[in-house]
RNA sequence: GGGCCGUUAGCUCAGCAGGCAGAGCAGCGGGCUUUUAACCCGACGGUCGGGGGUUCGAUUCCCUCACGGCCCA
């Protein structure tokens, strides 16, 4: 037999032992006075003296993550993830019986336990439990208890097992959920209404990238799982709803990698009669109210660096980025040839094929993104990359587009939206014949039929726990990031 | 897609300038009625990621594949 069968056979003998006990090693029910963290937290500041004055009496439950065995003694931990609560059992107290349950133990299960708190001579809260009950028989072995799992393809794969022995891991995905909740409550108070658009689209759009396909059988239709959700959510301002916002997953069927998994959450907000500099405004004071309230600071600390969020935030163009951050000197960036020599010069393949707008922002990803580490407001999009946003005001090559980038990542990406359903049509056009996407008839009636001007922005949430986590890959703020299935 | 690093007991990790594969934890047997990484005694536990090559001999060196991690694109 192999190691791991033969440690499974001895969680299971021992599970058949409890059933010969008439013990059920699964039972339905254990009402409990509350998680053990909380039990704890709440004796925390009783000594040993009003302990035994008041004689509190607990009942609680959690998972076995330690037993030190004294004989016709032991001590168990019994954990919730966030905390542990000592419990002492003793056999003169639970008679032979009761204390041969202990018999069946090991790390890993769920047991409960009903008793008096004390304080042990070390000083550790303590319950001396005059009953134990047996409230789930775990039968696989739990990871070494000093170091817990370490391994980080185990710990993506075997979540359950990260979140119970690291205490960091769980922090992260608090603090995400903490952040999420946050996010809510600035746009709920803002009046901002949340809704939720299809993720099954015929047609893939609102941005540019590889969508995962899929079929309905009655309909026998071609169905692609959204690559954003932006064109529905337009479609809602038309509709009357003002301020919409969604948060929800997008799927992109392109590479993995510390930045990037398949499906990934996003924030979509848009805001009518509101322009994208209304939106840097609004941004700024999002992410400081997030990180007052989730982390009580508006510095981040993010690897050997801090970020400070303290506003007003740089906005620069794309074009003086690129200057502010490179050599390139400007005569350069004023013409096709002079982009195409720098584009070319950084390694960007077939830059003679690309359109103007795109050799810019090529340039700018290789020379600047990186350098953006303070959170900075990029602006002036060219329009050929930005074929949703409105043009801007006397400068048509650009539009009225910002991303946010912070610790060298973008992190937001917002514009005045386009609303002129010529241009759209002509902007989809143009994005069909270089084959980067559909035309999508049915958003241009609606666009047809008028929206009002419209700001709006989507703001990746992975990346903002990330951030705001200190995590440097996405796989760490994802509970179930996308893993190559296991061989066996 | 490219580069670097890794894969050894259930878990955490040593080891290997080629010569019988190790520790701690967990598990097993025994002892111990205030311990807390409990402790003490004892016995057990391995396809050294898969395949191939070099060699008298490979966990160790080489090639290759798989998977993972980090960095880059």
């Amino acid at each position: 037999m192999e190691p791991i069968e033969i440690l499974r056979a001895h969680r299971r003998a021992k599970l058949e032992q409890l059933r010969r006990l008439g013990v059920d090693p699964y039972p339905a029910r254990f009402p409990v006075d509350g998680r053990v963290s909380e039990v704890a937290a709440r004796f925390a500041h009783q000594d040993a003296a009003q302990l035994e004055a008041a004689q509190p009496r607990v009942r609680v439950g959690g998972r076995v993550t330690a037993v030190r065995r004294h004989g016709k003694a032991a001590f168990l931990d019994l954990s919730d993830g966030d905390g542990k609560l000592q419990v002492y059992l003793r056999q003169d107290v639970l008679g032979e019986a009761g204390f041969a349950l202990l018999e069946t133990l090991d790390l890993g299960d769920f047991w409960g336990a009903e008793g008096v708190l004390f304080r042990t001579r070390t000083g550790e809260l303590t319950v001396r439990a005059e009953l134990v009950r047996v409230l789930a028989k775990a039968l696989a072995p739990w990871p070494e208890k000093w170091h817990g799992l370490a391994d980080r393809e185990l710990r993506a794969r075997q979540r359950y097992l990260d979140l119970y022995t690291n205490p960091d891991s769980r922090r992260v995905f608090l603090l995400r959920t903490r952040i999420i909740q946050e996010i809510r409550r600035f746009l709920d108070d803002r009046g901002f209404l949340e809704v939720e658009t299809p993720m099954m689209h015929p047609i893939p759009g609102g941005a540019t990238a590889r969508p995962f396909v899929t079929h309905h059988n009655a309909l026998d239709m071609t169905l692609y799982l959204r690559i954003a959700p932006e064109l529905y959510l337009k479609r809602l301002v038309a509709g009357g709803f003002e301020r919409v916002y969604e948060i929800n997953r997008n799927f992109r069927n392109e590479g993995i990698s510390t930045q990037h998994n398949p499906e990934f959450t996003m924030l979509e907000f848009y805001w009518a009669y509101a322009s994208y500099e209304d939106l840097m405004e609004l941004t700024e004071a999002m992410l400081i109210q997030v990180a007052r309230a989730v982390l009580g600071s508006t510095r981040l600390l993010w690897g050997d660096r801090t970020l400070d969020l303290t506003p007003p935030w740089p906005r620069w163009s794309m074009r003086e980025a690129v200057l502010r951050l490179s050599p390139i000197p400007p005569e350069d960036l004023n013409d096709r040839l002079g982009l195409e020599r720098q584009a070319a010069r950084l390694g960007v393949e077939g830059a003679s094929a690309l359109p103007t707008g795109k050799l810019l922002a090529e340039i700018f990803e290789r020379v600047a993104e990186e350098s953006l580490q303070d959170p900075t407001f990029i602006t002036d999009f060219p329009a050929d990359i930005s074929p949703l946003a409105k043009r801007k005001a006397g400068e048509p090559e650009l539009t009225e587009r910002f991303e946010l980038y912070l610790g060298g990542m973008e992190v937001a990406n917002a514009f005045s939206e386009l609303n002129d359903p010529d241009d759209q049509r002509a902007r989809f056009e143009e994005q069909a014949r270089r084959g980067g996407g559909v035309v999508d008839e049915d958003f241009l009636l609606c666009l047809e039929h008028g929206m009002p001007p419209t700001a709006g922005e989507g703001i990746g949430i992975d990346r903002l726990v990330m951030l705001f986590t200190n995590s440097h890959s996405i796989r760490d703020v994802i509970l179930f990031p996308l893993l190559r299935p296991r061989e066996t």
